[in-house]
DNA sequence: TGTTAGCACTCAATAATCAAGAGTGCTAAC
DNA sequence: GTTAGCACTCTTGATTATTGAGTGCTAACA
C-alpha cells in the first residue's frame, strides 16, 4: 500500500511530532509547520484518510492523532533513513575503547554506557561464550603449604584458574614437572579426546602422586566446560524512568522487572540475523511483557563469533537515532573486538 | 531521656504498625492490640506525650501518628532485639555457597540475591581491592605468530593476564626460557623493588629481544598497578519500586540513579567499622540525595581484608530484621571467603 | 475538484464542591 | 489515673461543572 507525497509527509510529520512530546498530534499542530503549508482542514482530511488505512489512530473523539504500530512500521520500512554517528564521533569512541584494549570486559562496558547514554534508552550487548576447545598450555604454581593453584591457557588466549589441594610433600619441581607432562598430553585437544595411552602417561608421571590425578582431570574438565557462558550487559535502565508512557507504576515495575533478568532479555533477541539493524515494534515482540516496548538490535561479528547488541526503548521511539548509532556503534566495537583477538 | 514501660510498648506498636502498613496510626488501632489493655483514649494522652517529646508526629491534626526519626533512633538503640536468620538459613545459605566455592564472583552474587530475596530491600556489597604485592610465578604462552599471552599469578592466588606482541621470530622455547629468568627475578617481589643488578640479568637473558624486555616490564607493572580494583555488587535495585513510599516518580528517579552509580554508593557508607551492624536513619546520612531512605551496613573481615556489606531501605524500614539478617549473612559470608583464601 | 473557513459537537482533564470517615483533644465522670 | 462521650479537624473519594483542544461536517471559494 503505497502512501501519495502528502500523506507521507503528514505521516512523518505526525511521527516526529509525537515521538517528541508524547502526546496526540492535532491538525493545526501539522498546520503550523513550515514545511507543510496547508490548512488544518485539509490536514484534518488526509489524517482521517491515513486513520481509514490504519496508519493513525484516536486515542478518543477529540484527540490528537498518534501514530499506529502499523503507521512506525511504514515509516521505519519505507521513509526512514538513519541517523549514524559522525565520523568524529565514532573515532572519539574508537580512541576511547582502544585506551582499554587489554580489558575486554572494559570496553564491552564503555560501549554500553556508550549506546545509553548517546540515545536515552536502555542498552545491552550479549556477547556469546567464547569457544576454546583446545589447551595451550597448563602450568601448577604453588601457593603455599598444600595448595597450588591451576592456570590453563586455551587456544583463544582465554585463562581459566582454579585452586586445588595437593599433598604438603610435593615440592615445586614435582608441581612443575606434572604441570609439563599435562601441557604435553593435552596441548592441541580438549580432555575428550584424551586416549588411554595418554591416560598411561600421565598415571605413570605421577606416581607419587594419584589423588592428585584425578582431581587435576577433574578440575581441568569442570574449568573447560563450565567456563563457556554467554556475557549479559545492560546498561541504563534508569532511562525507562524517565519515559512518559512509563509513568504507570505498575507498568513501570512489569518492563524494569522484565529487564532485570538476563534471561529474558536472551529471549527477547532473535538470533540468526546478520549486520543489518533489526526492528521490532511492541507487539511485534513475541510474548506479551515484551509488547509495551520497542527493540532496535543487530548482530555482532567477531573473530568468527556471533554476539547481539541492541536498544530497548519505548515504542515511541526515535528509530532513525536509534537504529543510525547502533549500527555506527556497532562497526566500531567488531572492529575493536576483532583488534583484540587478532 | 528514659521512657517508661507503657511508653516504650506504645511507641513500639506504633513503630511496627506504620512500618508494616506505611500508614499513619491511629489511637484505636494500637488500643485493639492484644498485648495493650488500655483504652483508646489513654493511649491517645500517652501519644501526646510521645509526640511532645519528639518520638512521634503527625502529617497533620486529624491523621494518627508515626514515628520520628528520633523515635526509630530510640527504638533502633533502646528496644530493638535483631532477628537474625534460623540456624537452617544459616546452613542452607552456607551449603548453597559451597557449591560454587571455587568462583568467587558467584559466591559474592548469590550473597547480594539472597540478602535482596530475604529482605525486600537493596543489597549491596563492597570487596576491596585485593591485595598482591608479590608476584609467584611468571609464563609467556605463545599463542599464535607474534603474540603471546602473559600470564602472572601473584601471592594472594589472583590470576593477572594480557596478551602481548613479540617478534615473530621468537621460539616457544625462548619464550619459556625468559619467562623463567622473570619469574626467579622477580617471585616473592614486586616491580618496584627490582634492582639495577637484577634489571642486567634480564638484559643479558633477553640480548635477542630487546624490545620484547621493556614491553614486558611495563605490562607487567600495568598489570600489578591497575588490577586491584574495588568490586561492587548491588542487588535487588527493583524492590523499591514496591514501597508506597516511593511512588512518587520524582523521588523514585533521584534514588536510583543515586544507588546505580558504584561511586555514590562507596560514598554512602562509612568505613572503618567493626562487626556489628551500623544503621543510618534517613537524616543521619550525610549527603542530601540519601536522606530519604535508611541504610544497614556491616563491616566484612576476610582473610586481613575488610570490605562492606549492606541494605538500602525506606526510612520505614524492619530494621529488626534486615539487621539480624545483615549479621547472619555476614557470619555466613566470611566464613566462606576465609575458606576461599584458605 | 481540491482547499479552506466556520461552527457545532465530543470528550478528557482540571477545578470546585460535598459528604464520609478517621482521628484528635478536651471535658466530665468513674 | 483511666475512660466514655462529643465536638472539631482534615484527608480522601466521589460527584459535578468548566474549560479547551480537537474533530467532522458543511458551505463557500479558487
Amino acid at each position: 500500500m503505497e502512501l501519495d507525497e502528502r500523506k507521507k509527509k503528514i505521516l512523518e510529520s505526525i511521527i516526529r511530532d509525537y515521538v517528541a512530546t508524547a502526546e496526540p498530534v492535532g491538525s493545526r499542530a501539522i498546520a503550523r509547520k513550515e514545511e507543510i503549508h496547508l490548512s488544518a482542514a485539509t490536514i484534518r482530511n488526509e489524517m482521517s484518510d491515513l486513520e481509514q488505512m490504519g496508519y493513525l489512530e484516536q486515542p478518543h473523539t477529540s484527540a490528537g492523532r498518534i501514530p499506529s504500530q502499523m503507521g512506525l512500521r511504514y515509516f521505519v520500512d519505507c521513509m526512514m533513513t538513519q541517523e549514524t554517528l559522525t565520523e568524529q564521533e565514532m573515532t572519539s569512541l574508537r580512541n576511547s575503547l582502544l585506551q582499554q584494549i587489554n580489558n575486554w570486559n572494559d570496553v564491552v562496558q564503555e560501549v554500553v554506557q556508550f549506546l545509553s547514554r548517546m540515545t536515552n534508552y536502555v542498552s545491552f550487548i550479549i556477547l556469546p561464550a567464547l569457544r576454546f576447545e583446545q589447551i595451550r598450555n597448563i602450568q601448577l604454581v604453588p601457593l603455599q603449604e598444600g595448595l597450588a593453584l591451576l592456570v590453563i591457557v586455551t587456544d583463544m588466549g582465554v585463562v581459566l584458574h582454579q585452586k586445588i589441594p595437593v599433598a604438603s610433600s610435593i615440592t615445586p619441581e614435582e608441581l612443575q614437572a606434572i604441570a609439563q607432562t599435562f601441557s604435553r598430553v593435552l596441548r592441541g585437544r580438549g580432555l575428550n579426546s584424551l586416549h588411554r595411552s595418554q591416560l598411561e602417561i600421565l598415571k605413570e608421571q605421577m606416581l607419587k602422586e594419584k589423588r592428585l590425578l584425578d582431581s587435576l582431570l577433574e578440575t581441568i574438565d569442570h574449568l573447560m566446560n563450565n567456563s563457556r557462558e554467554e556475557k549479559i550487559m545492560i546498561n541504563g535502565l534508569m532511562n525507562i524512568i524517565n519515559e512518559p508512557e512509563f509513568k504507570n507504576l505498575e507498568q513501570l515495575r512489569s518492563i524494569l522487572s522484565l529487564l532485570e533478568e538476563q534471561e529474558n532479555l536472551k529471549r527477547l533477541v532473535p538470533d540468526s540475523m546478520g549486520s543489518e539493524v533489526g526492528i521490532r515494534i511492541g507487539k511485534e515482540n513475541k510474548e506479551t511483557d515484551s509488547q509495551q516496548f520497542s527493540l532496535v538490535f543487530s548482530g555482532l561479528r567477531f573473530s568468527e563469533q556471533i554476539g547481539k547488541i541492541g536498544l530497548v526503548g519505548p515504542i515511541r521511539m526515535e528509530y532513525w537515532k536509534a537504529a543510525g548509532t547502533l549500527d555506527s556503534v556497532r562497526a566500531v566495537l567488531e572492529d575493536i573486538l576483532d583488534e583484540m583477538n587478532r
